[in-house]
Order: C-alpha cells, then structure tokens, then sequence
DNA sequence: GAATACCTGAGTAAAATACTCGGAATTAGG
DNA sequence: CCTAATTCCGAGTATTTTACTCAGGTATTC
C-alpha cells in the first residue's frame, strides 16, 4: 500500500462527493471548484474510481457521480486503493523473486504492515469522516465559496468573501 | 507521512546493519551487494539517518556504519521518516492554508491518519523485525552470497553476473 | 440542436526516485 | 609514508510518478 498525495486527492474527491450526495449527482466542476483540484486530474481519477466500483456516474445536464452504496461502505483504504497503481507494493509483483530470483529481506516485512495499515484504513469510512465536525465546517465554508462563484458566473457581481 | 518505495529501501539497509552489527562497523558496500541496492543511493540515505541520529560512521579502512543506540531504540517510524522529507506531508506547512488561504477539506484528516500510522509503524523495533524468523532466514541466504562474492573476488578475475 | 456533463487519449511540466560519476577527506595496515 | 578502504560531498541524469492541459468524442436533457 503506497500512502501518496494522489491518494489524499482521492479521499478529498470521494468526501466532496459524500457531503453533497443528498441533491443528486455531483459533477466534477463542482468538486475541482470547491476543492482545488484541475477538472482534467479529476476525470482520471474518477475513471479508476468508477472501474473499482465506488461511485456511478451519469450523464448529460444535470449529471455527475454519486456514490455506489452507501457512505458506511466505502472506506478511505478503498478510495486509496482504487487510484494507487497497487501492485509494485512489493516490487516483486507477489512472486517474491524481488531480488535476484530471492525474497528480498524485508519482503515478508512490508507485505505485513501493508496489511495492518490497509487493515486500519479499512475501518474509517467516508460516513465516518463526513461525521466530523471539523469536516462539516469547512464543508460549509466551501459551499458557500461555490455558489457565490456560480452568481458571479451568472452576472450578479458578489464578493462576499473578503 | 509518506509510505513509499525509498522508505522501504531505508528500513531494509537499517534492518541489514541491525543483523550484521555483533562483528563492527558495516560498509556500505556489503549491504548494497547483499540487498542489491546501488552504493551512491545507500549513500544518499546514510547521509539522512546519520543527521538524524539513527546511525554514526567509522571512516577509513573496516569503517562503516554502526547503530546508534540499540535496535529495541530504533522504530520503523524513525527510519522511514528520516529518509522521508517529512513536512510536505498535508501540503500548506502545518500553517493551514493549502487551498486558497483556506484549510483543506482533508487537512485535519490526514493529519489525523498520519499520525495514527505513524504511531503503528512506532511501536515496531528494529529488535521486532531481527526477531522473526522468516527475516532470519532470508538473511542467511544473503550472507552466503555475500561471502561467496567476496572470495570470487580475491583473486578468480569474476564474470558471473552475465 | 444546443448546452451540459461524462469519457477518452495524447501530450507535458515538474517533482520524486533511483541511480551514476568524480572526486575529496579520513584512517587502518603494510 | 603509501596505499587501499571507506565515508563524505556535490553535481548530473534517466526513469517514473504526479498533476495537469488540450482536443476532441459521446450521452442526455431541455
């Protein structure tokens, strides 16, 4: 299990998506204004994520992604997962020959806290972070910061913000 | 914290130096023909752990690297953060302000992960890992080879690698 | 049929990784 | 003192990953 900033993207994403899931779909013009990430890294992005089944998407006006299952269900190991390349992990693609035909010394080694990191990551859920009070105020800050983005968009000049 | 490859390679020389440290300093050169790791990069890494604290070095002639401390003193933790260019980790310098002047969604988050792996990975000792017998046994292996290199070496001209 | 979204693939700049190379400083052993 | 073994140091470099841009295509709604 590699533990990168891709990752952290992935989790952002996947939480944006969670906290707006009541009113539809969510399109990725949403989240990459509210949350800073490009449109385009996004969309790569979501493509593994929808490969690996975590999120569903829709098309046409009105469209976006939603979350396949429920937020109780999908874990912050699984988002990771989804875009993390897997499988390097070890270097020896689980065949074990990483070093000259030979496991390599700390092969057994990493193969085991993989396992327990990805075990702990397991256990949080995205509801478990939307749950967060931490979370939601910032949430708010963001939607706020969206729709008065959006006024602008549509001619009423705001700047509410500074 | 970042997991990656290069804190692998670190945590794999540190365990190396731990299994070969009852017969004096160990050269950087015996641990990069054992785990195969090329000389210059073991280098680089030393350079990290020595300002850390985590190894001292002996120059000249049966030099090499010691342990600082005892392995039950030295945690996978301290090795991959050594090598790991710490402070990126949540991307806005502790100080918050990674989107726009704003925290990010995932910023308390992560730091919150982080520091639960962290303390995981802080509870495993050197000590722990030169214990099981899976890394012994692997390291025996390596031990071998590296003797049988170094008496190719004295004399026979070697080309064996092709 | 036009606008809104997803979808795809190619390309790309910057950073991180994993090295190479060349040399300097230190020191043990002859 | 000389030589070899070693750590040290800095520069350079190839490869991969990250994070993104661009240029289109496809499905869907209004």
């Amino acid at each position: 299990m590699r533990l990168t900033t891709k990752g952290r993207y992935a989790v952002t994403a996947m939480l944006d998506l969670a906290l707006h899931s009541d009113k539809g779909p969510v399109s990725l013009a949403d989240i990459s204004v509210r949350q800073g990430i490009s449109l385009s890294y996004l969309e790569q992005l979501f493509a593994r994520l929808r490969q690996f089944k975590l999120v569903k998407s829709v098309r046409g006006p009105g469209g976006g992604y939603q979350l396949m299952g429920s937020t109780a269900d999908i874990s912050v190991a699984q988002v990771v997962d989804a875009v993390s390349e897997s499988l390097d992990a070890t270097r020896c693609e689980g065949k074990g020959n990483c070093h000259e035909g030979e496991v390599c010394l700390t092969h057994h080694l990493w193969e085991n806290l993989s396992e327990q990191i990805h075990r702990f990551l397991s256990e949080i859920s995205l509801a478990d972070l939307v749950a967060r009070k931490d979370i939601r105020a910032v949430s708010e800050l963001q939607n706020l910061r969206l729709r008065s983005s959006q006024s602008h968009a549509d001619h009423i000049v705001v700047s509410e913000i500074n």
